[in-house]
DNA sequence: ATTCTTATGATTGTCAACAATAAGTCGCCC
DNA sequence: GGGCGACTTATTGTTGACAATCATAAGAAT
C-alpha cells in the first residue's frame, strides 16, 4: 500500500520507533481499571458487567471488552457463564479459606524477601501511604483506606523482588477484597492500620524473624474477622424442606 | 430447574439439565491440549504458533484460537507480539530464578498441607505414577519422564487441597518445563525419580517435618542443575563491539 | 387469581469479510 | 557483486452483521 510511491529518495520514511500507541485503550488498561474497581468495592461481587455498558464506558470496541473480560475471568475476578454475560466473582467460603492460606503461604516469605532487600526510600514510600491509610480512614473515607490497605500487600511484594509472586499476590489481594466486602462484618475495622505500622518497624528493623510472623498474624486476624459461619446461604432443596 | 418427579403434566418440556455441551472443543481444551504440549517439550520455546495452522489442527474457527491464546498469554505460556503473532514462551534466566523462589516458597508448604490431609488411595496413585516415571526414563521415554515428572508436582498440589494454590503450581511447572528446555544441561537427568520417592516415603509416614525439607532440596537440586549463567545470549550492541 | 405458555426484546456467541502490518522476494542502482 | 529500496504475499488485527440464547412481560386456560 505505501501511501506514496513517489517517496522520492526516502525523506520521510522515518521508522515510527517502538511504536506509536496512542491508540486507545489497551485491553489491560482496561482490565486494571476494572481491577481497581473491584478492590475499591465499587464493583460489588455478583454486578453484571454488561458487554455494551463496558463499551461505552470505556469507548472501547464489544470485541476489546470481550477480551478484557476474558483476561479478568482468568484471573478469578469476574465468572463468565454461558450465554448470560460476565459478573464480578462471587467468592464462596471454601474459596475464602483458599484466598487465605494461600496469603498465609505466599505473604510471610514475601515479607522475609522484603526485609533483605527493601530499601530505605520504599520503606519510606510504604510509611506515607499507611499514613494516607489512616487518614482515610479517621475521616470516614473507607473507600480510600480500602483501597490503600490492598495496596500495602501489593506494594510490599513489589519490593520483594519477584515479579511472579507479586502478580498472584495481587490477584489473592483482589480477591479478598471481594470476600471482605461480601463475608465482612460491618462492625469490625477491616483497615488494620497498627499493624501495617508495625510490619514497617519490622521490616525498617531488617527483622527477618518477627516480620514475617507479624505478616501471618495479620492474615490469620482478618480472616478469622470474617463471618465464615455466617448465613451460610445454602441452596435450599425446597422438596426436601417440605417433605415432599 | 427442578426435575421433579411430578412433572409428569409437562411431558417432554425437560430442561437441558446442565448443558448439552456437546459441541466442539472448548477453548479450555484446547488450551489443556496446548499446555500439555509445552509441558512435554513437544513444542520447543519460541515456537510460532500460527492462529492459521491451529486451526486446522484443532478444528476450531479463527476466534477460538485467539481465545485460547490470549488464555495461555494470561498464564504466560506462550507471548503474544503484536503483530507479530504468537510464540512459546522463552523464560530469562532472571525468570528462571524467579520461578523456582516461588516453587520454593509455595510447595514445600503444600507438601505439609498434604502429609495431613492426603489419603492412602492418593499416595498409592503418587507411587504409581512415580513407578511409571522410572520406568519411562530407564526406557529412554524421555517425553513420559518429563510429562510424569511434572504432573508428580502438580498431583501433589492437588492433594494438598487448595485449588488456587494448585493452579499457582501448574503454571509454575509447565514454565519450569520452558525453563529447563532452555537452560537444561542435556548429560544431567531432571527426573529424579529417587527424590520423588523419598518424598512419598516422608509422606507416607506422615512426617510433616521432614517432607517439606526434601521437597526444597528437590526443587534447589533442579535449579542448581540449571546453566544460568550459561551462555548469556546477550543482546550485542555492534557498535559498541567494534568500537565504533 | 395463579400458573403455564407464548411472544418480544435484549444480550451474548459466532462467523466471515476487510484493513493493517510484517515478512519475504525480486529488481535496481551504485 | 552487494546493498538498498519497492513490490508481493502471508499473517494478524478489527469491524460489523447475523444467529443463538436468555430474560421479561403479556396472555390464556384452569
Amino acid at each position: 500500500m505505501k501511501r506514496s510511491p513517489s517517496t522520492k529518495a526516502t525523506t520521510d520514511n522515518v521508522r515510527k520507533l517502538p511504536k506509536p500507541r496512542i491508540d486507545a485503550l489497551g485491553e489491560r488498561d482496561i482490565a486494571e481499571r476494572i481491577f481497581a474497581a473491584v478492590m475499591e468495592h465499587r464493583l460489588p461481587p455478583g454486578t453484571k458487567l454488561a458487554e455494551n455498558a463496558l463499551c461505552e464506558t470505556f469507548g472501547a470496541s464489544r470485541a476489546r471488552i470481550r477480551r478484557v473480560l476474558l483476561i479478568l475471568a482468568e484471573r478469578e475476578i469476574v465468572a463468565l457463564e454461558s450465554n448470560r454475560g460476565a459478573f464480578v466473582a462471587r467468592p464462596t467460603q471454601d474459596d475464602a479459606r483458599h484466598v487465605f492460606q494461600a496469603r498465609c503461604t505466599i505473604e510471610p516469605t514475601i515479607v522475609r524477601n522484603a526485609v533483605s532487600l527493601i530499601s530505605d526510600a520504599q520503606i519510606g514510600l510504604l510509611r506515607s501511604q499507611v499514613k494516607r491509610e489512616i487518614e482515610a480512614g479517621r475521616a470516614g473515607n473507607r473507600r480510600e483506606a480500602i483501597r490503600l490497605s490492598g495496596s500495602f500487600h501489593v506494594r510490599l511484594a513489589e519490593f520483594a523482588g519477584n515479579p511472579i509472586l507479586q502478580r498472584v499476590v495481587e490477584d489473592l489481594v483482589a480477591r479478598s477484597s471481594l470476600i471482605i466486602g461480601l463475608f465482612g462484618s460491618r462492625r469490625v475495622s477491616f483497615c488494620s492500620e497498627e499493624e501495617h505500622s508495625g510490619l514497617i518497624m519490622a521490616i525498617e528493623k531488617r527483622n527477618a524473624a518477627r516480620a514475617p510472623v507479624l505478616m501471618l498474624e495479620h492474615l490469620n486476624r482478618i480472616e478469622r474477622e470474617l463471618e465464615l459461619n455466617g448465613p451460610v446461604e445454602r441452596v435450599v432443596n425446597l422438596q426436601e424442606i417440605f417433605d415432599v
